[in-house]
DNA sequence: TTGAAAGCGCTAACAC
DNA sequence: GTGTTAGCGCTTTCAA
């Protein structure tokens, strides 16, 4: 093609690649020609040749939760600093979606994998992907441990905010959870259940189990309020739950702080709006996204020891009013 | 490779390629090698000898807005029925890094580009794209408009939004806007114009033009209502703005729908949730990323005539607590 | 219905 | 430093 520029393919190439070797003028005129025919470099042709790719897979399960759509934001920023495109799969929860977009990755050789999974076991999409695929788990672990993992100690935080709540002075804390056969969900339950077990003993009343869904959220909460003994407190376990469960608060006329304590997880960008301000356990998930491409990409480049790595992150108690019986001083 | 069942490989490839004309015995064999050697097709070898690949960019300016994010929900949602992965790529709202997104799906191969340009111009990156590729833009157009273009009628939800807070007896209506450059600033604001000038004059210090980002909304807000004669509602022209602009507002302590009427634009997963609920015009973004695809997908299958199109959807008024004098009754 | 062979656009050995 | 050439793994004529 430009090699209309009086040189061969091989010094053009070399030119595209930025080998030093080539003589100033001729690299002259091969980009002189290259910008005068518009030409462009076959990525495809390319990646064939080099047998690999410069394009990662991203496996999530719902866009449209904020915490996932900070997660994508910290992985395209390291991604394209480390000259990654990133090809975003949708799993929808389901680990028929989530082996089909592993197999769509192993045919387009991707160069890497991030993914949150839905499946249990590693064992379950791990065959699926070339042996010389990396991947970086993200948020949940899998039942094999061979593999990196990137994640929120979650315990931490679910004990954190339960504390904080039992540290206030309510006596009931309920707990909505999600469901106990996710890590996410079992984990943060577990810090739930020690925080209360230290100051007491755990009431099964105030313990409901759902979906980690809005409408989850909504019906439990209906559920523990309405109750003949309710809770003089809640910690809701993630974000969608936490506005289910604020729109059951609404509408059965219950105030915070006063009637009843809130702690939700996952910041919420409208946190803040809302009369009282909610406490939440934030979790720094853009941090959590470039952790994992970090890894992904040293796993890229080859450099680094065989043994898969785990990176824990620390979640942060934000405390505003709507957990707090004296109103919370403003933080500047 | 799978050779190995005794026959050849372009036999394995008709299978592959679900071709009939191949021997039901033959092709038996040939599915049993693959499923026991694990074998995965090259899709990087199959894209260049076939000269296309399966793959769509999508660039956009903020994965975290939710705008974006129910787009790339209805763009994926249709790429994988026709069988397309999607790049995502982040412009930033920088017509540099447009560039740049547009030259790596070029180099790609890209079957087709969605985009929510950053550029006023198309001109400005058209000329990227090798002419085989089709681009569909999304939400603002260009000045040339020699390309397919899918959009929601702002100007008509903008006066909407205004004309709403007019029937009411609001009667100092004011606007916080997106900036005049962008065509989704623009023609909100052309709405804007038309709903107030058909109740009398617009009054320029009811307008405030911003950047359509949280603080921008925040600070117009405490502008216009520290005022000497402060507006006695408002509309503000986009998601992010509007959050900022109620942080100003609860800020100042005022309340709606009494000391000011509010409508919000685009809706907001916790409008519901504000006291009062907040009215807003809502944006059918889904749908709008659902046509956006259509439209490419049947580009890439060359089964349309060759002039562009442009697909208007129509928004939605979604009247709520924040901008009715008399209590808006509740709806089911 | 099948196989042999060409070739997609590029990079990397190798020879000069 | 530079050119020649072999092939990456696949699909697709073409001939049998």
């Amino acid at each position: 093609v430009a090699e209309a520029a009086g040189v061969s393919v091989a010094t053009v190439s070399r030119v595209l690649n930025h080998q030093p070797q080539v003589d100033p003028a001729r690299r002259e005129r091969v980009l002189e020609a290259i910008a005068r025919l518009g030409y462009r470099r076959d990525a495809v042709a390319r990646n064939l040749r080099r047998r690999s790719t410069r394009v990662w897979g991203l496996v999530i399960s719902d866009i449209q939760n904020p915490f996932f759509t900070a997660l994508i934001r910290g992985v395209q920023d390291r991604a394209e600093q480390e000259g990654f495109a990133v090809i975003l799969l949708n799993s929808d929860e389901d680990t028929d979606r989530e082996r089909r977009c592993l197999e769509l990755m192993a045919e387009e050789r991707a160069a890497g994998v991030l993914i949150s999974p839905a499946s249990e076991t590693e064992s379950a999409f791990r065959p699926l992907l070339d042996p010389a695929i990396p991947v970086v788990l993200i948020d949940r672990s899998t039942t094999d441990r061979d593999v990196d993992l990137v994640r929120i100690d979650n315990e931490r935080g679910a004990y954190d905010g339960t504390r904080h709540l039992l540290e206030e002075g309510y006596r009931r804390v309920a707990c909505i959870s999600g469901p106990l056969h996710t890590t996410t969900g079992r984990t943060r339950f577990e810090g739930y259940r020690r925080a209360v077990e230290e100051a007491g003993t755990i009431d099964p009343d105030l313990v409901r189990h759902t979906d980690f869904k809005t409408p989850g959220g909504h019906e439990a909460a209906i559920d523990l309020f309405r109750s003949p003994s309710p809770p003089d407190a809640v910690i809701v376990m993630n974000n969608l739950m936490t506005e289910g469960a604020l729109t059951a608060l609404r509408d059965l006329g219950l105030a915070m702080p006063g009637d009843v304590g809130v702690v939700g997880f996952d910041e919420l960008s409208w946190a803040a709006l809302l009369d009282p301000p909610l406490t939440t356990v934030g979790q720094p998930v853009r941090e959590l996204g470039l952790a994992a491409a970090d890894l992904l990409a040293r796993r890229c480049a080859g450099d680094m020891e065989d043994h898969p790595r785990t990176v824990t992150l620390a979640p942060r108690l934000v405390v505003r009013g709507s957990s707090t019986r004296v109103r919370a001083p403003h933080h500047r």
